[in-house]
DNA sequence: TCTAGTTTTCAACAGATGTTGAATATGTGC
DNA sequence: GCACATATTCAACATCTGTTGAAAACTAGA
């Protein structure tokens, strides 16, 4: 037999980074599965090692979860002031143009990783409010001094949740494959009525 | 010990329809966890039967959940009928104003277990794609005689099915208690100008 | 080279899961 | 009443789950 395919104990040279390779993979297989659904055998076949290297890096499933998927890849606050640096009657068509281009620069992964997860994990419908809705659209509502700040945050999220279960979650055609500046153009007028329109 | 709490074997009373008692928890249960969260047991157990009936009377976990779930309640054609019933520049009004109702009378029910659901199991996501919009959406598009209509049948969806994701399984205050009639009036003309609007 | 420390695989665990076959108790038709 | 059909529970199954303790293989320093 092919002795080269073995696996081989012990420490291996120093380049090899496991701890990096699993959380390569378990972005990959929580972005497929969800947190239920992706097994910790599954994650480290990807990565190429054994399953009880996750708990010995990252404790527990849990704790790869949340170093993999939970934590925000991005500032939310430089996030903001990006969103809000411009003409405030076109803030709309940034936020559609900012998150499209953010999502499918990684098809939109950590976004599906979340909504795969909504049933099992306990905290990320907690980082979804946070992160979605408090820290960036109420943040945006605020700060642009309008009226009724909470309800224009959720409706916006309506908007883009939306957006985001349809063109990277369940894949609807044409408008999974839609080029971004169209859908900037067709929701951008939406989310600017939402913010800084009338809303009745 | 008390015998009356004891479970008894053999047939029962004819009234007790524990097929009906099955679907029923089942619902409950798969709106709660979603397919994969749900088990056999908690769902008999919820119906005070043993796990075992789910076999005998459905085949299968898998076939609990289509004949709970994954059928649709209410005829589709019977829907989209009625939403085209009226003038044709209000018609974004009627769909917000009628899925809302539809989805509050069970608290939206059957499309959170649809969402809850759509890691784990097969044809969620094609039900989805196939009810809600091939079936309703795309129908309506073409009935009004709209040009781009898969695209515009997908943008409206993008909208319903963000607001059903907020009001119904992430709960975002104050959208997920806000009256119908008011978001109505806030998403309607979103919905109205996907439908009939310029798309630029 | 010898020793200590760390990485990795291995083997096994305890629990949960969907499913199945048999035993049992109840109805129903004669 | 008696025989048959069936609804129901029970017990067990094979499998999969996350996790753990220990053995083994490797590296690094003295």
């Amino acid at each position: 037999m092919d002795q080269g395919t073995q696996k081989r104990r012990g420490r291996r040279a120093a380049g090899e980074d496991t701890k990096s390779a699993l959380l390569a993979a378990a972005r990959e297989v929580f972005v497929e599965r969800g947190f239920d659904g992706a097994t910790v055998r599954m994650i480290a076949s990807r990565a190429g090692v054994d399953a009880a290297m996750v708990n010995h890096w990252f404790g527990s499933k849990e704790g790869l979860f949340a170093q993999a998927v939970l934590q925000v890849p991005i500032d939310p606050n430089e996030l903001v002031r990006r969103l809000l640096d411009g003409p405030a009657d076109e803030i709309g068509y940034r936020i559609v143009r900012t998150f499209l281009t953010i999502w499918d620069a990684t098809g939109g992964g950590q976004f599906v990783a979340l909504i795969r997860s909504v049933t099992s994990h306990e905290g990320v419908a907690k980082v979804l409010r946070e992160v979605f809705l408090n820290t960036i659209f109420k943040q945006i509502t605020t700060e642009l001094g309008l009226d009724q700040s909470e309800l224009r945050a959720t409706v916006c999220a309506t908007q883009m949740v939306g957006l985001g279960m349809v063109r990277y979650v369940v894949h609807f055609e044409p408008l999974a494959s839609t080029p971004v500046e169209t859908l900037v153009g067709m929701i951008g007028p939406t989310m600017q009525r939402y913010l800084t329109g009338p809303l009745a």
